[in-house]
DNA sequence: ATGAAAGCGCTAACAT
DNA sequence: ATGTTAGCGCTTTCAT
């Protein structure tokens, strides 16, 4: 260690942490040696003793598609402006992380994680969740208005076009952002007196789309109007519609939500309803610097949306 | 603790453990108090006392894109099978993990660590870099056969096409795929005397692969084939192409690399040269965790890649 | 089968 | 300004 090379050992720790009680002179000589002795304090150690590990953990149910991509881009070029790691996880290991307390914060977009366990890790540590309502001490919630954007899009869709044979498009059934935004799509289709509609069950994925639009095409039971939970799966449906020559959106239209990059490169190009994931990674991880360095903390918000009316509905 | 609960210390430590060597009446017992208690081992004294984490450190340049995406996927499916905990990290936090040691293991994919950081760590813990050539101990390679794949590719075109004007559109111009890329597009050339080409400078974006085709478009030098150095690029010279009514593959055809989504979702699709990144994350996953349980390892593979022909070439 | 105790590498009182 | 020392919460000899 340096501490050889050096002269004590709590005085290299002083220098090392740069704290004011040490001779500037001893100070350069010990910072000198560890430099050349490419020494860098055991984090384990370290962390140990302060309780603290400076790294933050994003706690995602998958690496794939677009919508992570941004919001950890986000997250990151914050938590960096501030000195924190950034912990990125997926799967069992989230759960094994969060119990060792591995990280002294956390950020949840995983619905596999359980209630229980993010209340046990919010008893001594912030925690940031995305993707559920919970209450508790340290818990604290941004979420997209799922049921408000899919309520104000439908409504203002069906006062312009005044569609009969309407679908919706499922994600998986158990997920928090598809039940919410298939209660906004019913509320609005219920406020105008449209009494039925097609359910699909679908799962976030482009394959469920072009699947599920296969199908409506064999069966001939195409809509006049399909509302896609996400918009992979309208990619999927448009996919399928333009190989089987349906067209879009004269013969169905189409939206999607979330505003991901593909939207704008397919043809036609889809309607949907976007987030900024990368400027709402940003909000969440400079809420989690201010609360963990104990500054006057603002309130949370939720992200931003934009209607972005593209071919698939005007024509 | 579970210990006041309980009964002793170590006694616990043991059964927590599974060690053989505590009665199962008293396991049983250690381990219901541990339940009810909510109790988990600290994993910061956990590692400081077993000198290993469990952790496996993924360091890549950025988030973004859906390379990382299907890499990180395949990585993390492979680690949890084995019980280790994957840990992504981009930027300057990803020096501080592994000067810290705080992960058993990692592979890089991000050119902005030094060589230098990377041989020091590697002295105590197994690594595999994928953007670079680097000896030593501990360092174990898998990377794509950027120049070969292109060379092959190239001349594959060139030899059934008489291109006679040909652009190149890079990535950064550090970037090592990038300039592997760039030496097998050139020695195709070379070989099939071609003397001479267009060097368009790019950057792995679908907006610089966008404003270089709107920039071609302006000064009407449009050649007749682009290769692209990644897809992304690609994508955005179709759509600036499209936009403008230039012909794809009739007036220019093009070519690019990785295989992403998009690509077969744009029209027309693009032709590519295809890394299976799942896969190879899975690949090296695996090699990792042999690694560390000094399981002989079998040499790491080098990732596939097969060549998708698509519309942008073939009429 | 269980307990006592040393020690992992560090930080932070507390001396000096 | 510097050194001594007591833990942080675990694992693991070594006794018992």
């Amino acid at each position: 260690m340096a501490k050889k090379a050096g002269v004590s050992i709590s005085t290299a720790s002083y220098a090392l942490n740069g704290k004011p009680n040490v001779h500037p002179k001893t100070r350069d000589r010990i910072l000198q040696i560890a430099e050349s002795l490419n020494y860098y304090p055991n984090a384990h150690a370290k962390n140990l003793k302060s309780r603290r590990s400076n790294n933050i953990g994003v706690f995602i149910y998958g690496f794939a598609g677009p919508i992570f991509s941004d919001l950890l881009e986000g997250i990151n070029m914050q938590l960096q402006k501030h000195g924190y790691n950034i912990i990125v996880s997926s799967g069992t290991t989230s759960s094994v992380l969060l119990r060792q307390r591995s990280v002294d914060a956390a950020i949840i977009f995983d619905s596999n994680l359980k209630d229980q366990e993010i209340k046990n890790f919010s008893e001594n540590h912030p925690i940031v969740v995305l993707d559920r309502y919970l209450d508790g001490k340290n818990i604290y919630h941004s979420m997209i208005q799922n049921k408000e954007l899919v309520y104000d899009f439908m409504k203002k869709v069906l006062m312009e076009k005044k569609y009969k044979k309407i679908a919706y498009l499922s994600g998986p059934e158990d997920s928090f952002n598809n039940i919410e935004r298939y209660e906004g799509f019913k509320q609005a289709l219920s406020e105008l007196n449209i009494n039925n509609h097609v359910y699909l069950q679908g799962d976030f994925t482009i394959e469920a789309g072009y699947n599920t639009a296969l199908q409506l095409i064999e069966k001939n039971e195409i809509p006049e109007f399909i509302y896609c939970a996400n918009d992979e799966l309208a990619v999927g449906v448009i996919k399928a519609f333009n190989e089987k020559g349906i067209k879009i959106p004269e013969q169905c239209a189409l939206a999607g939500f979330d505003g991901i990059q593909l939207t704008d490169f397919i043809t036609p190009k889809l309607t949907t309803i976007a987030i900024n994931h990368f400027e709402w990674g940003r909000q969440i991880a400079g809420f989690i610097t201010r609360i963990l360095s104990n500054q006057n903390a603002y309130p949370l918000k939720n992200p931003d949306a934009s209607i972005l009316m593209r071919q698939t509905i005007w024509i």
